[in-house]
DNA sequence: CATGAATGAGGTTTCATTCAT
DNA sequence: TATGAATGAAACCTCATTCAT
């Protein structure tokens, strides 16, 4: 859960009065949408501040620089999907490999489409060299879950747990991009969840069956 | 095969004298590794004529803008990935399933890993927005031909072959993907032929079976 | 009185605090020395910002192109004289031709004068194609104006109305840029309205006798 | 008829070579067509001599520079209309102020009409102060000419011969450049003769009369 | 002589950030 | 605390001119 932020990267204010809690979740907002409607180049600290309905002045009492704001919107995100597959996982100890898959993916595919926008958005920002530790970091978290969820799995045992469990990661990770960035049709979309089940459930029986 | 370029990223110059050659490789070449040491935000016009030791005036007597060198950068390389891919694919029409798989995850993996640098480049590029319709098109290339390889599959039939040639393709893409950017661990990238080969197979061999 | 400014052209703000109405003027101003004293060729935004003792930052957030500035100077001189023209037409109505020529004269000399560097000046710039528009605009209005006058005088009547207005507008126009680009003696200068009113009325006098 | 080149601006060969003269022709055309269907800002070097279907080098072989090009085809031109209104005004010494007006005015227009293309485009040049000198010189030309004519009027003397003439001049050509570069409609351009008659013979008449 | 690739100074414009109000 | 005018470094791009072929 820990991930320790760059001190330059690091929020101003704690944001703990309402005011303020308004403010930074309408400039969030502010930034995905400039995003979308915009693109990385045009994602400038002004529009963002004038889309959130405040001055930039205002927005640098919150963030001290640009990259602190994506990293800070990036954050939130990827932890919202980092607890949601580590709360699936913990849920499914011991369960048949089957129902870890469909459980996990299940929470992994609810809370990447639940805000798609978002989603799709953070795909663009998410190479800007700084946010790629932070990626990395969230990823090592979701594959230590996962490790530990296979690890107790009652029909399956796994040679190389952590390769496992990265591809395992990877394999939902993967193709669920692709789709939300390349705004694949609504038909894929909707068989997205199916399809994870069987690509990863796939590659985890014939992994297991290596033993 | 072709997939018409946007007039306004056409390069200039069709660069046919030996000595236009040399230029306009210098500045791809350049451009990849300013990509790799600089970061995206860093890689100015100025810095790849500098990094390919020509002037900005020269850069821009080959490419009428700067989106329009990333994308042809971008495009030559999805390009070789999309011709591996055809070549294999065709190689294997009528083989079972597991020789498909293997052949083209092969040469899938050669290919990304033959110029590990230019690969990882572009990834930090391919989210600058003009570039989606390029890599929906190599998609849409490469989806055709898995689909007409998996068509003629010796002892496999598919229900939705679009869908499934889909997901086959985003098993090698995604995770894969992920490899690069992350900078994962030699071990893994070593791992990365042989897992992909079990994910995609584990795949392609249930939906194949639920005829 | 209103002529639409084409939205590319249009000021960025309308400057209503005092320290904005300060700095569009010093632009303003600056953008006509910087004409008259080094040329269409040398006039620069930078150099512009520069001589107002501004940045260009600043320059940019009160026009969104040098164009624009351009085309805010023009349209504030030409203002000026359209309005000179239309008192000065209103305020002979019902009066004979040759009150009619003094007067309206008068107006246009005294305000093509007051600021005969600004006049100067913007001659050059009048050739930069966008303000063709600008240009025929204020000169309709102008026409119009002096066609109602010419149609309310007490000792003349005119066949074709327009035709003629139009001509007198030249007359007043063609000779006076003439004296002012050709930076004319002084002599000349001060024969200017004289030489005017002889040249409006002998040929208003001739198209009215051939009634 | 001497106006002496700046020493800067001086052709580089004489072009007396079948050849050449071929080649500065062209590339006094391409300068033209470029003039007006691209404007002053987009002339370039380059382009010129693309449209006159020669290299930029050889342009330079001609022409020393940028300011040269423009300054001969300006001066081709000026020289022309010089030459035109000279020989008409010779033409009717000692003719009565009718005839003089009639016959000169009809060579200007001609002279001005039977290109209107190179008229209108050199108009978009003619500010560039290295410019105003040749302007001048052509100017005072043609006052000398239209002073020596106006002073063997059969039936008319004049107090300030050269202001009278300076006028007569501007008459002319102050209301010609308002129907060109405003592409006044046609309408107006055949009325254009008879007009400028009516305007100079008026003027003519009041100031001889005030003898 | 002709060509056109190469040059690079310099022009236009943007945008992260500060700070007086 | 909030505002938004001002800043200026730095990005993109053009184009007159040269010179090796």
């Amino acid at each position: 859960m820990s991930m320790p932020t760059p001190r330059a990267l690091k929020p101003r204010k704690q944001a703990q009065q309402a005011r303020s809690l308004v403010t930074v979740d309408a400039v969030f907002e502010a930034a995905i949408q400039v995003l979308l409607s915009e693109g990385v180049p045009r994602l400038t600290t002004t529009r963002v501040a004038e889309r959130a309905g405040v001055s930039v002045g205002t927005l640098y009492q919150y963030f001290p620089n640009k990259q602190a704001l994506l990293y800070a919107v990036l954050q939130r995100h990827l932890s919202r999907v980092g607890d949601a597959v580590e709360v699936a996982a913990r849920s499914v100890h011991h369960a048949p490999l089957a129902t870890m898959v469909n459980v996990v993916v299940e929470a992994f595919v609810r809370v990447k489409t639940e805000r798609v926008d978002e989603a799709r958005a953070l795909y663009r920002v998410a190479s800007e060299l700084d946010t790629v530790e932070l990626v990395k970091s969230v990823g090592l978290r979701s594959n230590a879950d996962l490790s530990a969820m296979l690890d107790t799995a009652a029909d399956a045992r796994f040679d190389d747990l952590a390769l496992t469990a990265y591809m395992f990661s990877a394999a939902m990770v993967g193709p669920t991009r692709a789709m939300l960035e390349g705004s694949a049709p609504p038909k894929l979309l909707r068989a997205l969840r199916g399809q994870l089940v069987s690509l990863c459930l796939g590659y985890l029986e014939r992994e297991a069956s290596r033993r």
